[in-house]
RNA sequence: GCCGGGGUGGCGGAAUUGGCAGACGCGCUGGACUCAAAAUCCAGUGGACUUCGGUUCGUGAGGGUUCGAGUCCCUCCCCCGGCACCA
């Protein structure tokens, strides 16, 4: 009897082995093949599960496969570990979110290790710590000083449950995107990341990015949101102010018949005229209370308030009302629009509201029309009417350019480019964060903290709760830097989007503590080669990232502008969750026969969810790895199906991966004796029978594809192919046992060699026993990875397929090299079919060389 | 509304980019082993028809191009994702 497929005692034997030898803590003065590896760093969070495992263990298999080609891996490890829900964990269970931060840091060590995953621990950082978050004070000092970081009042998103600010990259659905509570409007001093700064080039350079996902590509476009137009001034009626509005219509100038501000713009107040004060002011004081959903809400009726007052359409010179509305959004463009409601279907909506003017620009056939006959908009092609000199212009684009010209040079407005993207803004009333390193004096103004004197610590206060650091004096209570009097300390703490945006370029130098990285080695390491990571991801931090690298290029510190070369997004692990309407939600495991609540027996109602703790559907990683091992976990993982694709697990289908790993075990170990003596000759096909030829065939070609599928991330496909190599040595054993074969063990061997090097990556642990159970005393990762032997991928043979109009009728195996010649493929084919044919005359035959002959009849 | 990505057996998914649809795995069916079960192994497994040689239908629906379409084109339906009173 062979050893049984003892999992336990293999994976203990090899557990610390990979991390022991130091396959992955590479010399970063030698960086010729060089490759740097990234999975996006975790949020030290409770507990793993096995939908977590995947980003680690496509991180693990890659690396590894890197390795035995040549390649100098860096794949360091690190925690995003500032942020809310340390601090409401914290508070539930009334521990530090320090304390509570660290232990979770700690579970994740402990679950890397069983997972076999190998990192660089020498560069492990966490942004929580003070070595590292003094150099995000020192980024943001930098930011100050060149003007990317700026404070100024703004009516910003707040959320009453976090009870601070967030950018409105983290308002989903007019939500928190932490809390879900309602999230409303504060007019706030707060600070700012000038991002905008960079809009254009982030938009432009997306196109340098051909190794991004294109969906996260337009993800980002879309999110940065050019649009070309011209920004046009309104002079107001017995004013002096101007009205400035953006628009991507300015050839329907002339058909601007009203203005529209939004309620929060601040030429409100003044404009609005004596009587119409009270109904004016109502309506502001309404649309702030109102919450973003509401008043993001489709379909519904145009609100607006007259204010009395009137602008000047430059174009034709009349007086036109100015009214506020909802509708119009301060935070984009100027927060104030001219209305032209033949031309703009919000706009006739408003007009016919409230009773004004529609005026058609633009007709289809160049004839003047009644706007108030209009029933909607008209957003088509044709000609420009009501417009002046333009009259009779076909309304396209030259039309378009001229126009523009023509306001610019009597001096409307200007062409202009608005981008969607809004400032960052990063001030966050809360304690767990890296405080912002300023100071407030009331002499000196707003002064840095000297860059000697960073990390401004967070303090070690005993944590109380929702406390930030406003409420802890001996935090704020300071003195100025430059006059030395009394002053105070900014008590914000910025976004944890800070931190994550340049973590990839400390882990270069994470014990420096002289300087923030060093620049040498960030420009020969970096950019990333290949980042990975959840599609959740594809805005924000990226984004972010991609920002905060231009803008450490333009201080000189690096000679790059884009931080990641590679990307890929894995997808999410579901798992069914079942929830019953008296007891919440009931873990798998304890629902009854006929999906019934365990509690008192009714239906449960089932749905197919991100695994995550609140709902009980998680499945831990020790679970599997008990019952089954690391490896079939890992093997699992990524069989599944396409690692970018959301995909339920299956505990059947992590059977299947036991079970095909047992088969490789029993037939490595079947063999072991016949291996260990067998020769280790190079094959040569030529020299090889038949029976022999088709294996050494199989193994090369899934040589091939594993190595293709290794590169493009296909690890799927890759654990089908070695499934079916597998399957090819079971039938080649078999064949042997039966007789009707006699083995050639020098091929066998190096079949079975190719076997366990190539599914080393996905199940090193089982590999790495396998290999050397055949007598091998080097480790897998310092072989080499195999290489296809290009004469034993050309078959001697080839099947030919006979289709009669089209349809499969008839095969032929084929000389290869006949395989190439038309005339004798025609002929060969209509001999073989002849009698099918009976007495239809083949009209014309098609012969594809090497593949199929098609008779047409 | 705009912009993307999809729709293939009972299930997860393959398909060398226009050339044998359903690889690999799960599940299921039958058999072997067993007192029995589990595990394991062997065989089968898209539908319909079949004289067991095959025939025929089949990749969301309909049309088209082609000797040949899951793959290309047109029209439509459905699902998922992003953005959205964005001027």
């Amino acid at each position: 009897m062979t050893a049984p497929y003892d999992f336990k005692t293999i994976e203990n034997t090899w557990r610390d082995f990979w991390r022991e030898q130091k396959y992955i803590e590479p010399d970063l003065n030698d960086t010729q093949n060089k490759f740097y590896y990234l999975n996006m760093f975790p949020y030290p969070s409770g507990e793993m599960h096995v939908g977590h495992g995947r980003n680690w263990l496509i991180g693990d298999a890659y690396c590894r496969y890197l390795i035995m080609n040549g390649y100098k891996v860096l794949n360091p490890m690190g925690y995003d570990a500032f942020g809310l829900p340390a601090e409401n964990a914290a508070i539930d269970r009334g521990i530090h979110p320090k304390t509570w931060t660290y232990n979770n840091i700690e579970n994740f060590r402990k679950q890397f290790r069983q997972w076999g995953v190998v990192f660089d621990w020498r560069r492990e950082l966490a942004t929580c710590d003070p070595s590292y978050y003094k150099w995000n004070q020192w980024l943001f000092i930098q930011f100050y000083k060149r003007g990317l970081a700026y404070r100024k009042a703004q009516f910003v998103n707040w959320c009453p449950g976090c009870e601070t600010v967030l950018a409105n990259e983290q308002v989903v659905d007019g939500k928190c995107e932490r809390c879900n509570s309602v999230v409303s409007k504060k007019n706030l001093t707060q600070w700012f990341f000038k991002i905008t700064h960079y809009a254009e080039e982030l938009l432009n350079d997306l196109d340098k990015l051909e190794h991004w996902p294109e969906r996260v590509k337009l993800m980002q476009r879309n999110w940065i949101g050019r649009s070309e137009g011209a920004l046009l001034r309104f002079k107001v009626d017995g004013h002096d102010d101007v009205i400035e509005v953006f628009t991507t219509r300015p050839d329907t100038l002339y058909g601007a018949t009203f203005m529209v501000l939004a309620p929060e713009h601040p030429l409100v107040e003044k404009l609005t005229t004596e009587e119409r004060r009270k109904k004016v002011k109502t309506y502001v004081e309404m649309t702030l209370a109102e919450s973003e959903i509401k008043r993001q809400t489709l379909e519904r009726e145009k609100t607006g308030e007259f204010t009395g007052a009137y602008a000047i359409n430059p174009a034709t010179g009349k007086k036109i009302p100015i009214w506020i509305a909802d509708y119009v959004i301060l935070g984009y463009g100027t927060g104030a629009i001219m209305a032209v409601p033949g031309h703009d279907q919000r706009d006739f909506d408003f007009a016919r509201k409230f009773n004004l003017p529609v005026v058609p620009v633009i007709t289809k056939d160049g004839q003047p029309f009644d706007g108030a006959k209009m029933k909607e908009a008209f957003l088509h092609e044709g000609y420009m009417v009501n417009s002046g000199q333009f009259d009779g212009l076909p309304a396209d684009a030259t039309t378009f350019k001229k126009m523009v010209k023509y306001f610019e040079k009597e001096g409307y407005g200007k062409g202009e480019v608005n981008y969607r993207l809004r400032d960052w803004l990063i001030s966050r009333q809360r304690y767990w964060g890296t405080p912002i390193p300023m100071i407030h004096c009331e002499k000196c103004g707003i002064v840095p903290v000297p860059e000697n004197e960073l990390p401004v610590l967070l303090p070690e206060v005993e944590f109380l709760g929702k406390k930030g650091l406003a409420e802890i004096p001996s935090f704020y209570q300071t003195t100025c830097p430059q006059c030395q009097g009394s002053a105070r300390r900014d008590t914000d703490t910025m976004d944890t989007f800070v931190d994550s945006a340049w973590y990839f370029m400390r882990y270069l130098s994470a014990d420096d503590d002289t300087k923030i990285f060093d620049s040498k080695l960030v420009n020969a390491w970096l950019p990333v080669d290949q980042y990975v990571g959840g599609i959740e991801h594809a805005i924000l931090h990226l984004l972010y990232s991609r920002f905060v690298t231009k803008a450490l290029r333009d201080m000189g510190l690096i000679n790059f502008g884009e931080p990641f070369t590679r990307l890929f997004t894995q997808g999410m692990i579901t798992h069914v969750a079942y929830r019953c309407r008296q007891h919440g939600w009931i873990p798998p495991k304890e629902v009854k026969e006929g999906n019934r609540c365990p509690h008192d027996g009714r239906e449960l109602i089932t749905e197919l969810a991100k695994m995550s703790k609140s709902k009980k559907n998680t499945i831990a990683p020790t679970e599997i790895i008990e019952e089954f091992g690391t490896d079939t976990e890992r093997l699992y993982t990524l069989f599944m199906g396409p690692p970018e694709r959301e995909i339920e697990w299956s505990a059947e289908g992590v059977r299947g991966g036991f079970r095909f790993l047992n088969r490789v075990w029993t037939l490595v170990q079947n063999y072991r004796e016949v291996i260990k003596k067998a020769p280790a000759a190079e094959i040569k096909i030529a020299a090889l029978n038949k029976r022999d030829k088709q294996l050494w065939h199989v193994v090369n070609e899934k040589i091939r594809s594993v190595t293709e599928d290794f590169r493009t991330f296909h690890f799927n496909t890759t654990v089908a192919a070695v499934m079916e190599l597998s399957n090819e040595l079971g039938d080649y054993t078999t064949a042997c046992e039966q007789k009707q074969h006699e083995m050639n063990p020098a091929l066998f061997r190096r079949a079975v060699e190719n076997l366990i090097l190539m599914i080393s990556p996905i199940t090193p642990f089982i590999a790495e026993e396998l290999w050397r159970v055949i007598g091998h005393e080097k480790p897998i990762l310092e072989q080499r990875w195999p290489q296809p032997d290009p004469e034993a991928l050309e078959r001697d043979e080839k099947i030919i397929v006979i289709q009669v109009n089209g349809k499969l009728r008839d095969q032929m195996l084929v000389p290869t090299a006949l395989s190439e010649n038309r005339a004798e493929l025609e002929k060969m084919a209509l001999a073989k079919i002849a009698n099918r044919l009976e007495n239809k005359k083949p009209r014309k035959v098609i012969v594809v060389p090497g593949k199929l002959v098609n008779v047409v009849v």
